[in-house]
RNA sequence: GGGCGGCUAGCUCAGCGGUAGAGCAACUCGUUUACACCGAGUAGGUCGGGGGUUCGAUCCCCUCGCCGCCCACCA
């Protein structure tokens, strides 16, 4: 016998490892079977080694986890792959800040080898701590698939992908302004920035003429970067300045004469229309100075200290320490016009969160504008679809304005960039040092000594490769050929352009397809007042506690219920509860099963069964297995959630237990056995249908039901099929006369509990005026109703009794005879309301049946609906005017 | 400055052309042998405001108002 709870704790662990050991996560067993199986494939979105499992991970994995349970169960060669990134940055950090707290030790003194040592005996130790949480959560992902970024067969991806890049001119070396982050020393891609709104000030300087013929003013939120100035631009057209265009000024510190140079860029509605141009720290500068050839001066270090380019004074100090100073020296000159101050945007390091700096440096780049075109059309063609849909307009916003990818890192962590230079300045860029070197012999006619270049791949060039990369690629393995293009990819809008647009860009490039046919974009969790998870805050739910607290399937089956249309989640501890408690429910109604000997019985045909309840309870079980299919074909996930919730606890719990009680302790033997036989068959039909949502508790009750007397069962992953249903098992004839059945019961019950009946008292329920079929309905379900409805009797009558509280059923008036409780006062009243709203739905579809263009113009089924409506309201209310006035007679 | 969302019962959200739904909370009953992590019932909404299209609008269009997110190099 079950206990009256599941308990998740012990039951959890247990199960899980019984599934990882049975190998029935791989899809190997099913291709064994067969070879020609249909694939489902996943790869995970690869969580960070450094990373713990916060709660948006136990969200993208459930998700992912709920459909290759389905598409397993449905008999598909089902895959996740599994796998972590070495996530460059974030990783480098944590052992930088451990070396940090040993004493102080810097990366640099380390060296690099004994650095990247370190990182991996990190990686050796801690690494393992997600994956252990995703086993927690119930993820039936294929770990003897499991993949990391920098293993051996990924890094060859990387290079393979790098050199063909390279060959193609799809990747080159520049030197341009970059994304410089000082605290890391590199340069940082465009997305890695984040604008933040700070307070700062305008500047406004003034510029002597070299000739003494007057000044120009200018302003600035960066004083610093003035000692880089090589030229000042003002609009051609603007009249101010027609005269001044070619005239030399005097760097008000440096004394570096800079002309007044004519350029579009100059807006004339801007301050005083003319801008300080400093080509070697601003992106808009910078394009100036292109177009103008100015001179590019550097003026930062790699730490943002003023370098050796500037006057003595301002040498090696930091640029906050050089702004201030600049600003002191300009007021002494006397030539300061003015402080504004301002808040404005200044960018920042997501990471380092420090100010970022436009820094002139040679950098590797991706092509990203070339690789974006088939991407943007794959989208166009729906080869790709966003779900939901509306994503694609962001997704195609950033790929049609896309800039080159600034792909070099300056860290030591990641992919070694494949490119060796000579001491030429040559540079190869071959797979392995090795080739290079033959390169090399081959160009110079002689062995060369070769140097590898120093900067890594950012993370995401290898994130790029993932769908591919993972199944073997560059072999041509027979998971690549199998599982590629993806079934489906599960992940956040925030790594849209990090991650999805690349992985777009990689796939169709070096597969000629799509990375995945479906993207799936799921929302972002906020806590119960809306507001984003943030350690300090200190909001966060750690979905481990969760776990812990309420079991994983209540916390899956939260997160997928909440999984709709909206971008974000607000989620409350006390969602989770409630879907704890319909763990439970369903818990109970298998402990009732297993109480009434509900027993699977061996070839059971659901489609034969005779009692008007068991046709009844089938056909619900098809309709509900057929909203789930297409809702989980649809990535619906919130409407899995709540077709499941309805049908178990009310249709099934509320509705058939109760009325199956009365045939379970009848004493038919027959209807007992079907009724026996069908509770079974329904509910490993719910257990099959919630499975993919909530794994544990199914498999538990799957191997409890099957022990009580039936065969001993495999694990659900190996013998549970997703339940399809012949549309012979509909049964609209049923559901009628149990629609009826449940609003007879329900309006007594209404009755009751208005008119203060109490819950022991029988009372006697009459009918009158019941048609042909109502009658046969009433024969075959009496007793039912007696019992449910808590009556003494069920009869027939000409009129209703003195005394009775009546309500419309149909064509019928039932009429509940409970004299001795009646209120009169209160009868009237109930009946007054009844009748009010009878009249008004009368009254308003009275009106538009009453109007011409409805008629004419509605749809004929429209009207016909109306008539009806009509009809039926009348006639209710005639039926409970009259009684109303036999009740004010005896009143 | 561009772009994208949201505004529906006290709260969280479904619905997205045919007269408003759920869960939670509230209130009233209830120890009927699966379940008090339960059962039965009740109450609660001019679907953000204003226009328009339509026989008919919460749903489509325009507009305004809040709230949120993303992108953007403006001195």
């Amino acid at each position: 016998m079950l206990e009256k709870t599941f308990d998740p704790k012990t039951v959890e662990p247990r199960l899980y490892d019984r599934w990882e050991a049975s190998g029935a996560f791989s899809p190997d067993a099913r291709l064994a079977q067969d070879p020609n199986a249909e694939t489902f494939s996943i790869v995970i979105p690869p969580p960070n080694v450094t990373g713990s499992l916060h709660i948006g991970h136990a969200l993208n994995n459930t998700l992912q986890d709920v459909l290759t349970r389905f598409e397993r169960m449905r008999g598909k060669a089902a895959l996740w792959l599994p796998g972590t990134d070495h996530a460059g940055i974030a990783t480098q950090m944590v052992v930088e800040r451990q070396l940090a707290a040993e004493g102080n030790i810097d990366r640099r003194a380390l060296g690099r080898e004994a650095f990247l040592e370190r990182v991996w005996k990190w990686k050796a130790e801690s690494g393992g701590t997600i994956t252990r949480q995703l086993r927690r959560l119930g993820a039936s992902c294929d770990w003897s698939r499991e993949r990391f970024t920098l293993d051996d067969g990924l890094s060859a991806a990387v290079r393979k992908v790098f050199l063909t890049l390279y060959k193609e001119g799809l990747i080159y070396r520049d030197k341009r302004l970059v994304n410089w982050d000082p605290r890391f020393q590199s340069a940082i891609s465009d997305l890695e920035v984040q604008q933040l709104e700070v307070e700062g000030a305008y500047y406004h300087f003034a510029y002597p003429y070299e000739d003494g013929s007057g000044e120009i003013v200018v302003a600035t939120t960066r004083p610093e970067t003035m000692l880089g100035d090589t030229a000042v631009a003002v609009h051609p057209d603007d009249e101010r300045y027609q005269g001044v265009i070619g005239k030399m000024l005097a760097h008000p510190i440096t004394g570096r004469k800079i002309p007044v140079v004519a350029d579009d860029y100059a807006d004339p509605e801007k301050g005083s229309g003319a801008v300080k141009i400093t080509p070697a720290h601003d992106f808009n500068d910078f394009e100036v100075g292109k177009r103008h050839r100015l001179e590019m001066i550097n003026v930062f270090d790699p730490e943002a200290r003023l370098n050796d380019s500037v006057p003595q004074a301002f040498r090696g100090l930091d640029r906050f320490v050089a702004r201030q100073k600049i600003v002191e020296q300009m007021e002494e000159l006397g030539l300061m016009r003015g402080i504004e101050k301002v808040r404005h945007a200044v960018p920042h390091g997501d990471r380092s969160g420090v100010v970022i700096e436009p820094y002139l440096t040679d950098q590797w780049y991706a092509d990203a504008k070339t690789l974006a075109q088939p991407a943007i059309k794959a989208v166009e063609t729906d080869a790709t679809v966003f779900t939901p849909k509306n994503w694609e307009k962001t997704y195609f916003e950033w790929m049609r304005n896309i800039e080159p990818w600034c792909i070099s890192r300056q860290l030591w962590w990641g992919h070694r960039i494949p490119a060796w230079y000579d001491a030429d300045g040559l540079i190869y860029v071959e797979e392995t040092e090795a080739a290079a070197l033959a390169a090399a012999k081959a160009k110079h006619g002689r062995k060369m000594e070769l140097r590898q270049d120093e900067d890594v791949l950012d993370t995401w060039f290898s994130s790029a490769l993932w769908p591919f990369s993972t199944l073997g690629w560059p072999e041509e393995t027979k998971d690549l050929k199998r599982f590629y293009p993806t079934s489906v990819l599960v992940t956040g809008f925030d790594i849209i352009f990090f991650w999805v647009a690349r992985m777009m860009m990689m796939g169709l490039h070096f597969q000629k397809e799509v990375p995945f046919h479906r993207v799936f974009i799921n929302a972002l969790i906020r806590d119960e007042r809306g507001q984003k998870m943030s350690k300090s805050k200190g909001n966060v739910m750690d979905p481990l506690e969760l776990v812990d607290q309420f079991g994983a399937d209540a916390l899956r089956f939260t997160l997928v219920a909440m999984s709709g249309q909206a971008r974000d989640i607000k989620l409350a501890k006390q969602r989770i509860e409630g879907y704890r408690n319909f763990g439970t429910k369903l818990w109970n109604a298998a402990r009732f099963c297993q109480m009434n000997e509900c027993v699977r019985v061996e070839g059971f045909d659901p489609g034969a069964v005779k009692l008007t309840v068991n046709r009844w309870i089938v056909g619900e079980t098809v309709k509900c297995a057929r909203a789930v299919t297409k809702a989980l074909e649809d990535c619906a996930f919130d409407d899995v959630a709540t077709t499941l919730y309805r049908f178990i606890w009310n249709v099934f719990c509320d509705w058939y237990l109760e009325l199956a009680k009365p045939v379970l302790n009848g004493d038919d033997q027959v209807a007992r056995a079907e009724t026996r036989a069908t509770a079974a068959w329904v509910l490993d039909e719910m257990l099959k249908l919630l499975h993919p949502v909530s794994p544990f508790i199914t498999e538990e009750l799957w191997a409890e039901l099957a022990a009580f007397g039936g065969p001993a069962r495999a694990t659900m992953l190996i013998s549970a099929d997703w339940p399809k249903h012949p549309d012979a098992w509909l049964n609209a004839d049923a559901e009628a006369e149990m629609g009826w059945l449940i609003e007879l019961v329900s309006e007594v019950r209404s009755i009751r509990s208005e008119m203060n009946v109490p819950p022991a008292a029988r009372a006697p329920l009459v009918l009158v005026g019941a048609g042909a079929d109502t009658k046969v309905r009433l024969a075959r379900h009496r007793e039912l109703i007696t019992t449910l409805a808590r009556l003494s009797e069920v009869k027939e009558a000409e009129t209703a009794p003195q005394g009775s509280a009546p309500f419309s059923i149909g064509e019928a008036t039932a009429a509940l005879s409970i004299a001795e409780f009646i209120d009169l006062a209160a009868e009237k009243a109930r009946l007054q309301k009844e009748i009010a709203g009878h009249a008004n739905d009368a009254d308003r579809t009275r009106k538009k049946l009453d109007n011409p263009d409805f008629i004419a113009r509605a749809p004929d089924e429209v009207v016909e609906e109306n008539r009806e409506r009509l009809a039926e309201a009348e006639a209710a209310q005639a039926k409970l005017e009259s009684a109303l006035i036999r009740l004010e007679s005896v009143a």
